[in-house]
DNA sequence: AGAAAAACCAAGCAAGCGCTAGATTTGATA
DNA sequence: TATCAAATCTAGCGCTTGCTTGGTTTTTCT
């Protein structure tokens, strides 16, 4: 039967569902373009997942996680203030805008999930905030940040995750740029 | 037959959309629920509308304008830059976060329309982007912000954006409590 | 090799979708 | 009061949707 299942076939359709999501949202993807692009009949799919929506909180769990796991990875062995918070805003621009896939979708769809799904993700997002708000707050206990944490974390967050809608992998500024950039735009590297 | 009318009775009908889309999303929503809400049968919708399609792109239409136009009031006999930035974003958090319906879909939803009705609407988006252009670029040049001008408004109009993705109109924060904080964090009100 | 499990296919169902056509009602005007 | 257009309803068409069922193929493991 169809389990919850982590198998390594499941993680290469839930990659492929991931591309199709991000490219023409979850809702105008039917499962149907789903099979196909996965090189299966649509029926097959369901062997996979117990229904549609199961497969975008996998998209989802899968771009939490990668967002997770790299936000550590770059927080690993950096100490001063600013430093993570730059470091931060770079791993977060970089799962964004290079890997465009799950963790765009795991921004932008979460109103197409069941309350059960729900439950599950909401745990990872909030732990990936207060990733954000652990180092906002470093920021504004050694003074180079100024206000309320929360809500720097909210605008800070907020204008990182629109780069998705104009962002132009094309053209001349890298992730790491941005990040660069709006790290100056709140006074982090003035002094 | 139908035309692309204004009629009051349209007006009322879209606005009637607008919520329904803010609140479900576009593809969601199916033109029965509309109906429902519009207290008439689905198909006399098509007498007021040529397709589904054309409603978002009306409801759209119908946000950009009012937050040109409240933008332009919100603006008016100011003229201190710093004043100026602040005037816009509370115009812009207005309509965005008080009257939650039509802005909010014209932010999120263009994805669904049509490259005819995309056409129609673009010239409406430049508009208003260029409005913000105009006043960060009046901070700049009064040495009040630095950076890159586009980039600071993509990063602004990113913070703003977002809000409607975590505000609580219940809770103790404003919509101008938020933009005079967005204001501070990006050093705005320091001097 | 042989058995068990996993992956897949062929076929299609029931429901819901956007939308249409033709008749009927409503409301303004002459 | 007669006329005509706008607005609505009734009824349903054709298609797509997510998903199911029962059987077949492929892979894995002993």
């Amino acid at each position: 039967m169809t389990q919850t299942n982590n198998s390594k076939r499941r993680k290469e359709l839930v990659s492929i569902a991931a591309r199709l999501f991000f490219e023409q949202g979850y809702e105008r993807t039917t499962v149907r373009m789903l099979a196909d692009a996965m090189g299966i009949k649509s029926g097959s799919l369901f062997h996979h997942f117990n229904d549609k929506q199961e497969i975008l909180c996998a998209v989802i769990q899968d771009g939490m996680e990668s967002a997770l796991e790299i936000a550590g990875e770059a927080l690993d062995g950096v100490t001063e203030p600013r430093e993570r918070f730059l470091a931060l805003s770079k791993a977060h621009l970089s799962t964004l805008l290079t890997d465009r896939n799950a963790h765009v979708v795991a921004l932008y769809e979460w109103r197409s999930l069941s309350e059960e799904s729900l439950n599950v993700l909401i745990g990872m997002r909030d732990e990936y905030e207060a990733l954000w708000q652990q180092v906002i707050d470093e920021c504004v206990t050694a003074g180079v940040l100024k206000g309320d944490v929360p809500l720097i974390r909210r605008f800070t967050l907020g204008a990182l995750n629109w780069t998705v809608q104009w962002y132009d992998a094309s053209g001349e500024k890298s992730p790491d740029d941005l990040a660069k950039a709006l790290a100056e735009l709140i006074g982090l590297q003035r002094n």
